[in-house]
DNA sequence: TGGGGGACCTTTTTT
DNA sequence: AGGTCCCCCA
């Protein structure tokens, strides 16, 4: 180990391998707390330690959370003035095409849909082309085009390839073609485009690629299992002129196989990168070799796997305790005793997570830790750029900055209520097909609630031109009088939050204040439309987390609690006939035991409560797959005085 | 026009 | 059980 090396202190030799192998494609596989972050760190900073540029490296992370994690690390190794570019897919591909809007048809100051935009807009045209959106839910119509996109099939090819096959494909065909074209003409993006649109622009247009090709000397890129195929391809492309291209991840981790990740790309590397060295990292640093044991036991099971056994020389550690109760209620009590339990052994509220495999559980569990008084915060549900008043005035904000978001003008002509309701609004829609400007609409009619509203926006988009966000956020909000408009007598707690909620939005507006006007909006309405909720994750305060095991993801945990280890529940009821998608839950099963560094508990209930009847439950396949000696099981015989069981 | 009330449908995971 | 959607009345 060289000692002048800041970069190489400190790692194991397959670590300090990963990090000194720069040239031409590497494939790390790195186990669950193997020190993935850590290589990745230090290769960067042994990069720059070696002279390359800092632009000359790019750095893919699955969240923009990791990104500015590894920013910081690498910061701490070698002192640099200038950073390399380090972000998600996403927020990589934003960057490109704002820069080169115009040469995908767009202009450069697109907005990105969420889901819900995007539902609306599907819905939208569904009722105009005819299709009855109750019986075909829009969200599968979406999930096609998504499952189109990532595999690179625009509407046209989607069309010649699948139009004359069954309805489904016939009315995704229908849908397809029109949502995209009126996104194009909303200057709107969804998620998926953003990386469509790129590897489109780089294989039509040479010369911006051998740009970027020539930019980009050494890319890295996190938790490859999880790429898709569009993903792949921009990975192929930006990496074809040096191929330093550097992954790391692991096939055991892949459980994005419903967003259309891939596991194939980290299975073939080799094939696709035919010199690729390949470096096994199966120390794990994080957790007892009981919890090894056990996840190791899970994972065993499937095949098409590269095969690979994590080992540690941590503390054999505590039995794995499985418990079973009556019910959800009676799950929430084992919690809340156990965690006041393990604080008398010295464990902090902070390192304990409580994680569950659908969201609904989450409300049962809130509730035992809100009688318990025990503080806690809960990661996704309803994101809070999801929220009803955050999404009212998001609209407003991005329906200032871009006028052709009719999308967002849906959310905004009545909200406060301003008496122009459903008919008045098709109006505007059908002369808006007929490629009239809302603004124009509104300003031609007779109908004076429609010039109200049109003042009131054109107000908004002139002071949008000297205002910071913050200043026009609050100016907005005043003049609509939203707060009054939430919660008009002051007294409900719902409306109080609420609007605390858009209190907390201003936090964000602020770090934008200092921009020119229009581009600080702009760059904030970026940063809110790819933000992800584990990036809100910060370790200062002392509360238990509560999050789905996707969420736990490159998280860790000393107390892990895994609730409703149920048949059906986990694994889940739809995956259970599709042998694919049992071996994804199984590899989900895998991610929530490797995230315990020392504690593991898992529950389930006799009973459970499914859309509002209560259920008879069977316990978990992945529990009795645990062999006996790694176990600790425990029985909770008592039940609420007016449950009765029966359990076989 | 919009709010209230009832029917009905929901739950997988998220950038 | 809880949210959403739709219809009808004021």
């Amino acid at each position: 180990m060289s000692k002048e090396s800041p970069a190489l202190k400190g790692l194991n030799p397959k670590q300090q391998e990963a990090v000194q192998t720069i040239d031409g494609p590497v494939l790390i596989l790195a186990g669950a707390g193997s020190g993935k972050t850590r290589a990745l760190t230090h290769r960067v900073a042994y990069l720059l330690e070696k002279g390359v540029a800092p632009e000359n490296i790019l750095a893919i992370t699955f969240t923009n959370k990791a990104a500015g994690e590894i920013k910081e690390r690498v910061q701490k190794l070698i002192k640099s003035q200038r950073t390399p570019l380090m972000g998600t897919f996403h927020s990589l591909c934003v960057r490109i095409l704002r820069m080169n809007a115009d040469k995908v048809g767009y202009g450069k100051n697109f907005v990105i849909y969420d889901s819900d935009d995007q539902k609306s807009l599907v819905k939208q045209i569904m009722i105009e082309k005819g299709f009855d959106p109750k019986k075909t839910a829009p969200n599968a119509i979406l999930g096609r085009i998504s499952w189109a996109k990532n595999k690179m099939i625009g509407w046209k090819k989607f069309k010649d390839q699948y139009g004359e096959e069954d309805f489904y494909n016939k009315t995704v065909t229908a849908v397809y073609e029109d949502y995209q074209q009126s996104l194009q003409k909303f200057n709107a993006m969804d998620f998926d485009d953003l990386i469509m649109l790129t590897v489109q622009l780089l294989k039509k247009d040479k010369n911006t690629a051998e740009k970027y090709q020539k930019l980009f000397k050494y890319i890295l890129v996190d938790e490859y299992q999880d790429t898709n195929m569009s993903q792949y391809e921009l990975v192929k492309i930006l990496s074809e002129k040096y191929k330093n291209l550097f992954v790391i991840g692991d096939d055991y981790q892949s459980i994005y196989g419903w967003r259309n990740a891939d596991i194939r790309n980290i299975l073939n590397f080799e094939k696709d990168y035919p010199n690729a060295k390949i470096i096994e990292m199966t120390q794990n640093y994080r957790s007892t070799k009981k919890i090894i044991e056990a996840a190791q036991h899970i994972i065993q099971k499937n095949e098409d796997q590269r095969h690979k056994k994590l080992w540690t020389e941590n503390d054999d550690g505590q039995t794995i305790k499985i418990v079973e109760v009556a019910n959800e209620r009676e799950e929430g009590k084992y919690v809340i005793e156990a965690i006041k339990k393990s604080q008398g052994r010295g464990i902090k509220l902070k390192d304990t997570a409580v994680l569950y495999r659908t969201h609904a559980q989450s409300r049962a569990i809130e509730e035992s830790f809100l009688k318990a008084n025990i503080p806690y915060k809960i990661i996704g549900g309803v994101k809070f750029y999801e929220r009803r008043e955050v999404k009212d005035i998001l609209a407003y904000l991005r329906f200032i900055s871009n006028p052709e978001d009719i999308i967002s003008f849906g959310r905004v002509y009545n909200i406060p209520p301003r008496k122009i309701g459903k008919v008045s609004y098709n109006k505007i829609l059908a002369e808006y097909q007929k490629k009239i400007p809302v603004m124009q609409v509104l300003e031609d009619s007779d109908y004076p609630a429609f010039h109200l509203l049109h003042a009131l926006l054109k107000g908004f988009m002139t002071k949008s031109e000297e205002y910071s966000v913050t200043k026009l956020a609050k100016h907005i909000l005043d003049r609509i009088a939203y707060k009054e408009y939430l919660d008009p007598t002051g007294k409900s707690l719902d409306g109080q939050a609420r609007w605390e909620n858009i209190q907390e939005l201003f936090t964000v507006t602020k770090k934008y204040d200092k921009e020119k006007p229009r581009e600080g909006l702009a760059k904030f309405l970026e940063e809110v439309a790819l933000i992800q909720e584990t990036d809100k994750l910060d370790k200062g305060s002392d509360v238990v987390t509560l999050m789905t095991v996707h969420s736990a993801k490159g998280l860790e945990f000393p107390q892990i609690f895994m609730i409703g280890m149920e048949e059906h529940l986990f694994p889940h009821a739809r995956s259970i006939m599709e042998p694919k998608e049992l071996a994804e839950e199984r590899r989900l099963c895998y991610v929530g035991i490797t995230r315990a560094m020392r504690d593991l508990h898992m529950t389930f209930c006799r009973q459970r409560t499914i859309f509002g009847s209560s259920e008879n439950t069977l316990p978990s396949r992945f529990l009795l797959e645990l062999p006996g000696h790694l176990v600790d099981f425990q029985q909770d015989t008592s039940v609420d005085e007016d449950d009765i069981v029966y359990y076989s």
